[in-house]
DNA sequence: GCAAATTGCTGCAACTACGCAGGCTAAAGC
DNA sequence: GCTTTAGCCTGCGTAGTTGCAGCAATTTGC
């Protein structure tokens, strides 16, 4: 029987495409991937990689391999997930991936209670714009605003924003509605309820600022840049920020919590769900 | 993520139900899949083995990581088939197993073809009593006296033989038929159709030795302890043998080649295969 | 009832596999 | 067109893993 070990590097190597992204991703030097593809190699007796100059690329049979190592991860997910569910008791590291002002604005501030009646969990809370894999355990519990569609997740709704729009008091004091200028998401985002509304609003005046990132859109707004159509959650606190009333209201965005349905039972994994509905229960748009 | 190997080893533990047995199969020292077991659980911050005096036993949360183990385990011998099958021309190593007399007097004298036919075949010719599992790829071919119903494995029929009776013929110069005895396989094994038909001829006559080995039979007709149910490849190149007419004659029973479903188009398998249809084609009882 | 075999533990020495540093080449950026 | 970046290769010293030997306890076999 072949090296296990060797097949999850070359499984790594098969998605990330490079030894070095692979080199990374495993947090190992590239060096040694390159060698475990090498012994697997060998071990199986075939040639899984084509090495050219720059790049190392999959043969035929490498992909059939790698399709196969790759249903074997699914399986290892599966024990990562056991593990965790066999947990006695309240301890262990739980990972949350968020968006980031939500971590920050919703999250964040409620950890000290967390910390007092679950000394035992380690929380790892991860502000990421990027969506990370539940299946791959990237996370344990996941923050989204968007119900996931996969299979073998299970979403729960813990709350719901509403969109407004902001700008600081002085830039309003000086500013007449039709010379109003505007922050919107990047283009890439254009198609979203949220920027759409705001596109209708705006209407002919002018967007001055695109960003990927609302905490930016924030900053701007309080700056005097312009308009921001702002979640409640990352606008609330903000002092230095005014809201705007428009005519038709903005509909309200659902926020969903999603968790893999292995890791529904365990029980640290419980009590920082719990926390995290306890999180959100004020925020009611 | 957890070592892949580590979770190897306590799968084949799990498996074993002890160090040295486990030990033994991975052909490794015991310390050291003590040591991987405990790497494992401190990967996975979970108990997974009782350590008592004198056993190591699995607890609950290391059974349900033991079936997941078992299930990795599953792909991991797909990824072996997938890699034999993939291998370009006719090299490579074959293991074919098959009951210890089959092996010696149908197929080993046909070796020499083979090997001249195929010198990239390398051949590994198990003749064991035991039924070798092909689906944890122990071997990758099969010869069997009876048809298995596991899924994913094809079998074949290659031939067919008959069991008469032999005695030296010294033996029956010297014995009047009603004082025959007989030499039979284990009482284990009382239920196979020739031991059935055996039982029925021999009738009130004595059983005078019994032994799980067909060989040992086969030699002992010749030493003339008494009269043996012998299947007509175990005995026709016996000089020392004489058979003996009975009245009604013993069913044939099928020659099965079992090979797994991934394997079938490996050209080196192919001609392994191709090879033992060969011998196997003379032999119609 | 005692010897032999089996099972698991521990410490040490040897070996293997790893990270690191230096080097090379090709593509991307200014 | 030159620099920067990214990817892969090779050699060396080290650190971690492994096998071995010695040990204790229990079961098996004669």
């Amino acid at each position: 029987m072949f090296d296990w070990e060797d097949l999850r590097y070359f499984a790594t190597f098969a998605r990330e495409k490079s030894l070095s992204a692979a080199a990374r991703h495993l947090k190992v030097d590239h060096a040694t991937v390159a060698r475990r593809i090498a012994a697997l190699e060998s071990a199986l007796n075939l040639k899984l990689v084509d090495r050219r100059p720059r790049s190392y690329d999959l043969t035929a049979n490498g992909e059939r391999i790698a399709a196969l190592g790759s249903k074997m991860e699914d399986e290892a997910f599966a024990v990562g997930r056991a593990a965790m569910a066999g947990q006695m008791g309240l301890t262990g590291e739980v990972s949350v991936s968020a968006p980031p002002t939500m971590a920050r604005t919703l999250i964040a501030p409620h950890l000290g209670r967390l910390r007092q009646q679950f000394p035992g969990i380690h929380l790892r809370l991860i502000g990421e714009t990027r969506v990370a894999s539940l299946l791959h355990r990237e996370t344990d519990i996941a923050v989204r605003m968007v119900r996931p569609t996969e299979e073998h997740l299970v979403a729960r709704k813990i709350g719901e924003t509403t969109t407004c729009l902001y700008a600081s008091p002085a830039y309003l004091s000086i500013t007449s509605p039709e010379n109003y200028e505007f922050i919107a998401f990047d283009k890439s985002l254009e198609n979203l309820p949220q920027e759409l509304w705001l596109k209708k609003y705006a209407d002919s005046r002018p967007i001055v600022l695109r960003t990927y990132d609302l905490e930016t859109q924030r900053i701007a707004a309080v700056a005097g840049v312009g308009i921001a159509a702002l979640p409640h959650y990352a606008a609330a606190q903000e002092p230095g920020l005014q809201r705007l009333e428009s005519e038709d209201a903005m509909p309200a965005t659902d926020i969903w919590m999603v968790i893999h349905h292995d890791l529904r039972q365990a029980p640290s994994v419980r009590a920082v769900m719990d926390f995290l509905v306890e999180c959100f229960k004020d925020e009611q748009g």
